[in-house]
DNA sequence: GATGAATGAGCATTCATTCAT
DNA sequence: CATGAATGAATGCTCATTCAT
């Protein structure tokens, strides 16, 4: 397996805002572009550093995409991670609504790049903290549970809930991609929890 | 927008050979390699024409790969329309499950194939053939009403349809792109119907 | 091992020229700069052709560098065959110096460019046509057993007949790369069949 | 002509110490792979001392590299010289063999390197000294006059001596590249002394 | 003295595409 | 219709060298 990882960490402050420019230099182009037309001399003009500069913080091209990848996955997480508590006092069926928001709205703002990272880019769905976040998203029996007194109804555990967890990541990014304004992404988000409440409970909550 | 349509289209016998050989060795090579990987002289290669000839017929790469996408997804269209009829007597819950069924039988076959055809090339999921395909595998509701008696319960209507049509979209795809068996896959189609149903009407079948 | 094989040996007189134009390239770029310096950018402009064309016939910079070796050792080798005739009446001390003579004339027009292909570029003494024109080279046993009655008198016969051999190897390539005229090298052939006479048979002819 | 002295030569003892450092960090890794492939990176990198103290030292890497052909040769040196003192009483051939086997012994511990040195780099043999440890090795006259009684017959002096002292130089090189036992070796040697012997004096010893 | 981040010219190589035959 | 030699812009990456700290 390759191991994507930054040939070495920067550590002076210099350093530090050439590694963030090159990082978020990579986001820019792919938000605009293709992955195959990213090019390291491209991503090195457009943070302004040198391509030694490129080399000598990253071993080759991958790399530089699955730590930006990896990057604003953790920021995901966290963001996952902060919008628990305030669901302490909701219902099942709001507290998955909201999850489920703070999913999408952490994305919205930079859908292309989420498009080009997740969906062309053969190895990203691979990477540990892709998979990580795919997994913090998705723990819909947890958000449920947050309220007492529901109790899920699946046939085929196992089955059914990686099913309802490939079709919650793709639908949250199918509207993380669609070209809608706020409040239209909103109504989908609700629907979305409505129909995510009855896939694990067998009805209207 | 660019035109995803080959230079001429073959006339006589011998054209057709080369023109469908190149179109078959693009698929064995998608099935092989990434796209990133893909190259025009590859394709003439392996399909025993001489690279001018290939240029005779596309004026570029990613029309022979849009001609592929193009050609698998009307199958794809095909296989279901053909599937319809034997779900003419069966509960609705059946019927969704033998269309979803037709859909993913009719993938795993070419599954590295379609995975990089529509999770890894940019233009590809734009094709009018591929808009097309999704629409024919998800119109739910056409399935769900095929047996009369059941309502449909959709609160809201259009969204609901809609995130439940990207919703099985990726399912099956998730479930083509999956490395397990027969019956692994079959009992993960028929766990898709459930849930479908659920969704759709608001308690099991 | 690496395979030191062109790509496609060209069939067509158009080919043709331009394979043949550039391993003359090279052979002018070795002779007026170091290894280290030879780029294959640097070949095709010479060359007149452009770096696509070269990559269409090697697949790197060291088969070309091969084959431009294998070609002068196999033209070296012809001239050595051919100089062979012409020793038959003769003794053996002037049948050594014909030969060697023969080596080195074969040599000094192109002086630099032995010297950096035989001195400098490390796997070029392991070709198989370099060994085999070293071999040519010196079989002196085979020299001064042309003319009967002189008996070779070596003590250790292997070890012997190796030192000579290299020695001679090593004698030709240093009377080739010293600059002098034409009757200085021919004087130093001259006693270098003298030495090599004494070599071998123990006293002097 | 490129002047192949360091910068500034290292006066304190911390100074001499890296400069020591990277000198020998060259002797190792040219030991180990081809002159190509030597970098002032790696060369700082093995001998533990930045870059930039790198160029404190030595204007550019051919000097580190010369300065480094330079201290092995001054060493073959006085080997040789030590090794002269031991043939007072030796016959003219044991005495040639003695200073042959010092000449051989005193390289083969660095065979790789002293091939890297002496055969692949273009501009070390040309250092004075180099020249110098080449006419030091190689001065048979006085090896084999050392025993009185014997006398040289040289029919062209000049020539014959410039012949045998490159004849012997190579020979020299060649077994100290060659990979066998230190017996086999040893053989090799007292061989070529007898070679010498009959080149020199024209007949057995 | 010593450091090491930064530089950027330059290299080997690829590949979509053209066009004379 | 078909060929395939030829093109050359562009790519990923290296490494000798500099210079601000």
């Amino acid at each position: 397996m390759i191991d994507f990882k930054p040939k070495k960490l920067p550590k002076q402050a210099r350093s530090r805002a050439s590694f963030d420019a090159m990082i978020e230099a990579t986001a820019q182009l792919l938000a605009s572009a293709p992955y195959g037309e990213l090019t390291t001399n491209h991503i090195a003009e457009r943070a302004g550093v040198s391509i030694g500069t490129l080399y000598e913080f990253f071993p080759n091209k991958e790399v530089i995409v699955a730590v930006l990848a990896a990057r604003r996955m953790e920021k995901l997480v966290e963001n996952l991670q902060a919008a628990l508590p305030a669901t302490i006092g909701m219902s099942p069926f709001e507290g998955v609504a909201h999850i489920l928001d703070a999913a999408v709205s952490g994305m919205v703002a930079e859908r292309a790049l989420y498009h080009a990272l997740l969906r062309q880019i053969p190895f990203v769905p691979q990477l540990p903290e892709v998979r990580a976040a795919r997994a913090a998203q998705i723990n819909f029996a947890q958000m449920i549970r947050v309220r007492a007194g529901t109790t899920l109804n699946l046939p085929a555990p196992e089955d059914d809930a990686w099913l309802i967890s490939q079709m919650l990541n793709n639908a949250i990014l199918e509207i993380v991609f669609l070209d809608v304004g706020e409040k239209a992404r909103s109504k989908l988000v609700t629907e979305l929890a409505r129909l995510t409440y009855r896939m694990a409970v067998g009805r209207d909550p």
